[in-house]
DNA sequence: CTTCACCTCATGGATTTCCATGAGGTGCGG
DNA sequence: CCGCACCTCATGGAAATCCATGAGGTGAAG
């Protein structure tokens, strides 16, 4: 299944270089898709598997560089340059932004798999962090308004009491709302709450003083 | 205070550099210290304030790319690559492993700056986080040992019961254990608790299931 | 050998959480 | 107008946590 199992973007305006790297990611065992410019790659169909885009910086219709800071706004698979006149400040700005390698023309196969693998490696496990995170994020949209107010006070450690107190309503509702919460979030501890709202950047409304004015 | 708040550190084998960037910053109301090689400036005593680090990439005692490498162990103010004969691949390395930024001489006043800018800012930052965590992990070292196991337990969100059980002692001696823990991590709440253990990157050990044997 | 830190445990009560059952009110879409 | 989702609340008991007091054992340092 190393066929199916990811996939290789190729852009650049080169028809014997996207020929040249369509046949040696084949040679490689690895199933690739070829565009002759950032517009076709933006528009184009992609299959969601695990991905890595080589990204030529000379396009014809935007610069390469340009088309990362746009796709950087969304979803996308790593980025590994590729070109014929690269400079140092563009090979600094696509690095700072996340790129995973930036080679000039002529590299390596050695280079450009080696930045391959890591490339898909890295989407491999940024695709499982979203992937986590989404269901957290759908189960936190379940919630009904009053369970997202709760969520945040149970979280920063209040006690019923005070999180009702807070919310100007009886502890028995609050309690209600509170377990409704659990159970919705999936969270088998108040432990494993914390840590789910921690992930969903739920913030710390309030802070429990250890010695209160009670006792 | 602008001049004792911070430093900046210049390590370039051209005298003529080190003394234009030195007027440069003075100009600029910065302080700096300047070195004329790697092992000057890695044995030199370093004020620990807010720093940057201005780095040649070419050095007569050892490269600046492999400096960095090396400092990468410690802490280390970021690095701001200045050189006459960059490259691509050195830029890319440098990025890669955490320098802010790459310039290639002749380079403007006003880049250097905005990089110089960006790196102090950058430690201000790192060394309140490192700072934070410091005093939570000196918390954490003044547990004892038994302190120590009671804590990924709790923060697991095991009940006390269940702790106990899985360190084969009684719940009662385990509440005690799980107060002190409170009390010298000076956590207000278990959910601050659950928060210091994550910084401290305490593992969880166990994870109670919510339906389990028991009732 | 004494001191001290650490680990151990019990009793017992106050407080909090967990949970089920039962029930009333509001507002919106069908 | 009915159903449904949502928010509200009470009672009441089981379980868990929080906390104080009192006390015994071990091992290492002085």
């Amino acid at each position: 299944m190393t066929t199916d199992d990811h996939i290789i973007f190729i852009v650049d305006d080169d028809e014997r270089i996207r020929e040249a790297l369509s046949e040696l990611l084949a040679s490689h065992g690895m199933r690739a898709i070829a565009f002759g410019s950032a517009g076709d790659y933006v528009s184009a169909d992609k299959p969601d598997v695990p991905a890595c885009l080589i990204l030529d910086v000379e396009l014809p219709d935007i610069n390469g560089l340009d088309l990362q800071r746009q796709i950087a706004a969304g979803e996308h698979p790593p980025i590994v340059f590729i070109t014929g006149h690269g400079d140092i400040p563009s090979s600094v700005r696509a690095i700072k932004h996340g790129a995973v390698d930036f080679l000039t023309k002529p590299f390596s196969n050695t280079d450009l798999m080696a930045a391959i693998e890591a490339a898909i490696a890295q989407d491999r496990e940024e695709r499982s962090e979203r992937a986590d995170v989404d269901v957290l994020r759908q189960r936190y949209l379940d919630l009904t308004p009053r369970e997202r107010e709760v969520l945040p006070l149970v979280v920063s450690g209040l006690l019923n009491k005070q999180a009702a107190a807070e919310l100007g309503i009886s502890e028995v509702t609050l309690e209600i709302h509170r377990r409704n919460v659990m159970h919705k979030m999936a969270a088998a501890s108040l432990a494993d709450l914390v840590r789910l709202a921690e992930r969903l950047e739920i913030p710390i409304t309030h802070s429990r003083r250890t010695g209160g004015s009670g006792a």
